[in-house]
DNA sequence: TGCCTAACGGAACACTATTCCCATTAAGGA
DNA sequence: TCCTTAATGGGAATAGTGTTCCGTTAGGCA
């Protein structure tokens, strides 16, 4: 997004890694509404101006934030089955969740979100590219025969993670290990029974 | 919550209610980021002083504004089936979300309770009391051997939710009515097969 | 190695959000 | 009906935040 720059050299790398990096602090432990570029700009050791001019605003900066997590993505597993799988990619999402600061981190950019159209593209551009890579465990489901042909694999794999976020923002307690559990296995039953599949 | 008040006579409940009105058309406008509390005592046709005297910030705004909503929940249907039941739910919760002016509100207030505890514990006050309201569509469902018993009648209607706001969220384009069906469709599924069961 | 220019950093500037003050209004009770 | 006082409303003062200017630094290239 922010790759095509005429100088893209040595130290506008390092601003953007160190300012990126006390966004992210920002974020975790203060939210949204402790995100000051002011405060940013300081942590990262860098000119506010600098922030300003690169970013300009504090729904740019998560955006960009995105950009950069996308590439840090983890891979998938593979359990042999898809309970097994998706029970990992359940446990990995709730633990995130639950921590407090990483927590945090996604609650607040999530509300980022719903404040600007450019930072709602990016974010949906990033759970793409995080179902895209988990998808297959679902297409694998269907070549060994677990569910039917022409389940919807990204929907499978968000049926995973909705729950436990939808606790994270609407909850005081955030989601624990049974409700990863449930998030997986209730995935698992669903699709099986062919609740996502297309046609149906 | 803010109904203790020595003198909560007529004038006092008017602006009260002029503010949260305006409060309610800002937020599905602009949502939270654009919630100016001086623009919103001038919509409400009160002083500035006297909003942020009795509020002071924008998310103690959203924290009452929550609790009049809350007052407001549509009740249960009972068509005899869970499935209907929760195909009646899912309908309305995707039609909110879709609406570009309710869906931007629950967007917001969810952006909101991120940035403040107590508004955080007012939006769980009001999901807790919409749940609450629709339980006994579960606890019905059992009664009739549909699904097993102690089945976590909460966890069942939350689960039908859960992937309606998890799309809002996260993706720049509403659920639609295909994702109403399958959202109940999965939690009844599920349900059905124990996956909400206490024990298991 | 040295030039050219993009990118940066510090400080001054402009603007908006918030609070303070005090006159005015209208509940609630005798 | 009148009195007491909580609550409101408008405007000025203040604080805090966002924006811009301009000199300095350091990539990129010959």
């Amino acid at each position: 997004m922010a790759d095509a720059q005429p100088r893209p050299g040595g130290r506008t790398a390092r601003v953007r890694e160190a300012v990126l990096r006390a966004t992210r602090d920002a974020l975790a432990s203060g939210g949204l509404h402790g995100l000051d570029l002011t405060a940013v700009a300081h942590d990262a050791g860098v000119g506010k101006t600098t922030v300003y001019r690169r970013w300009g605003t504090p729904t740019a900066l998560v955006a960009d934030l995105l950009v950069e997590m996308a590439d840090r993505a983890g891979d998938r597993v593979d359990t042999g089955s898809l309970l097994g799988d998706l029970e990992v990619n359940a446990g990995r999402v709730q633990r995130t969740l639950a921590d407090p600061e990483e927590g945090g981190l996604y609650a607040a950019i999530v509300a980022a979100a719903t404040c600007d159209a450019r930072t709602a593209a990016a974010l949906e551009a990033f759970y793409d590219r995080r179902v895209a890579v988990w998808a297959p465990c679902v297409e694998d489901a269907v070549g060994r025969g677990e569910v039917p042909a022409g389940t919807d694999a990204a929907a499978v794999v968000r049926a995973v993670s909705a729950p436990l976020y939808y606790h994270r923002l609407t909850r005081t307690t955030p989601p624990g290990e049974e409700d990863a559990r449930r998030a997986a296995a209730a995935a698992v039953v669903a699709a099986v029974a062919g609740a996502f599949a297309s046609g149906a």
